[in-house]
DNA sequence: CTTGATTCCGAAAGCGCTTTCGGAATAGCG
DNA sequence: CGCTATTCCGAAAGCGCTTTCGGAATCAAG
């Protein structure tokens, strides 16, 4: 199995390396007949062109990376892998590479960040659960690599991002449980360093208020993205003098988790407590009971996030490709009217 | 922000390029002191190689890919994220990169693995779920890639492999479910295409014949991956005229769809009928009821396969890597004794 | 038939790094 | 002090491809 190479290829017809390399690279200066002659014998011989070379000679990686979140729980990533495939499918067009990087700990995500921009290899890059603010972002902007957010940081106006609309999901689901006639209406929120988390929380208080109704602090916890902290949070919110009728979750993991906490309690979810969750987890339909919740419409987020770093890094601005996608609320069996106080 | 390339740090040190790459790369033929000077400047002007030329002068790609497996669906993903963030930490170690890439479809796949390795941008690729017989196996060892693979074909005895076990796991389930007092226990199981399906029949029979009772073909049903499709396999066979006291999945995700089926029936699971799993899925542990498995030790089985494959690419030999792992009974809420016929 | 415009291709210079080779400077030794 | 053995570094040749530039050949026009 010798080397096909452009030399190999040259010496075969007679022409010269760069004539070739013209040839397949369809320059215009280079007669329609010579151009099949060329396709043909590469065909022939199977050749690929060193990707390795042809990125050092024309300076363009034909990469981008995936940066993957920090501390990620096993039940919460199925949208990683969702994404990666959207992404794939979106690079493979053009036969770029998909790399995943990720960085040992939090506070190595800006060092990482740092080494792929000047190691060069990567025309983009795109990262998931920003911070409220983030300085991958920040430090993003400052080398210049196109990029775009899977979410949003605080101020999110002068780069490339896609997103759900959670905070009015949470308003939804808050109108929701307030139609099925629920005012004690707890939340159990994610780390605030998130910003998602806040615009959760945010979604969920004005919720409160558009309906009339007062926030009570003490029915807001805030829990660790896993299934046994959103146990955890839900345990307190039941055990204190005046539960909550229904409970909101800020992920499905948490949500879940929930549930847990209340069949502990000899209580069932759906009727003496309703528990919403967000993210539309396909698991949630085989949770007990099937879980409600609000769902993202991940469905090809990854394709699209890759169509729109592509377009960034042929010079859009990033400015243009700011996509705001809206969740929607698929009913299992989690929720249900308030049926009175048992106490 | 101006590149820092070799040149630009040999004329900073007034030395020429290739003494500093040497320092940089650790040459016994540079004195201690220049080498300390030029890693002191490159330290300070953060100096990375292009790992693009890096590569085209040295001729090792420096980067794995892995395949990521056609037609998966969501439940049965989290696979993918662990093995790839095992991966990632085995690589990063060695400052390599993960290349994720995916076949358009099955057939593809064979095509993938051959630009793959033509193009030369991959040291070693890793491969998930063979089929019996793999063509992409017998592809990558034409090709001379080094490759490990997450499984195990037929006929394995030749290259690397990480496995579970999964046949005996099937007859220890079996044994389990035989000193429950079960003798009527289906299978549902996995197109035999793959060879892991094969292997958990096979042990779903020997297990069975191991304790005296004949294995009745129909009590065997086969489904594809996915929730549904166990679902559907279950229902199939709690239908039939004597319906089986226990059911064993070839995955978890198919016993989840089997559980809905059963509570479908008005049957409860665990008592009416017992169902085992595979896989372990931490999710399992908040279906309804929580879900009986038999648990792959997939912890850290990511960066395990990217140390192997590591070793063989530095010139190991491929046969002397084969691990076979063996999972664990976890019992939750899905089995329970015989308790007699309810008809 | 000459001249200027086209068409098409060869030659050569990189891209940024690695690595071999040889030579200058130093050290070691008799 | 002369000679060989070391130590250390510069020079240069690639790695396989792209791309610019110029020139030979062909064509159209005068």
């Amino acid at each position: 199995m010798q080397k096909v190479s452009l030399k190999f290829l040259a010496k075969e017809l007679g022409l010269a390396e760069g004539t070739v390399s013209r040839a397949l690279n369809g320059y215009s200066d280079i007669s329609e007949a010579t151009k099949d002659r060329v396709i043909a014998c590469a065909n022939k011989h199977n050749y690929k062109a060193n990707q390795t070379a042809r990125r050092l000679a024309t300076g363009v990686a034909e990469a981008v990376a995936y940066l993957m979140p920090a501390n990620t729980n096993a039940l919460s990533e199925p949208f990683v892998s969702q994404l990666l495939e959207g992404l794939g499918q979106s690079l493979a067009k053009r036969n770029w590479d998909l790399l995943v990087v990720q960085a040992s700990s939090s506070e190595d995500e800006a060092e990482t960040i740092a080494k792929l921009s000047r190691s060069g290899k990567v025309s983009g890059v795109v990262i998931s659960r920003p911070y409220k603010q983030d300085s991958r972002i920040e430090l993003l902007q400052k080398y210049k690599v196109p990029f775009i957010v899977h979410g949003r940081s605080v101020s999110h106006s002068d780069y490339a991002w896609y997103d759900v609309d959670s905070q009015t999901a949470f308003m939804d689901a808050v109108d929701h449980l307030i139609v099925l006639g629920h005012r004690r209406i707890g939340f159990i929120g994610a780390p605030t360093y998130y910003h998602f988390a806040q615009m959760r929380l945010d979604g969920y208080r004005s919720g409160l208020i558009s309906n009339g109704v007062d926030v009570d602090e003490s029915l807001i916890e805030v829990a660790e993205l896993s299934d046994d902290a959103g146990e955890r949070a839900a345990v307190n919110m039941l055990k204190s003098p005046l539960p909550p009728t229904a409970i909101l979750c800020a992920t499905d993991t948490q949500a879940i988790g929930a549930l847990s906490a209340i069949r502990a309690q000899g209580l069932e979810a759906g009727k003496d407590v309703s528990v919403i969750g967000y993210d539309g987890l396909a698991f949630g339909k085989h949770t007990n009971p099937p879980l409600t919740t609000m769902a993202q419409p991940l469905a090809h987020s990854g394709r699209q996030i890759g169509d729109m770093l592509l377009a960034i890094i042929d010079g859009g601005k990033p400015t243009d490709f700011q996509e705001l996608r809206s969740a929607e609320l698929v009913r299992r069996m989690s929720d249900g009217p308030f049926l009175g106080h048992k106490n």
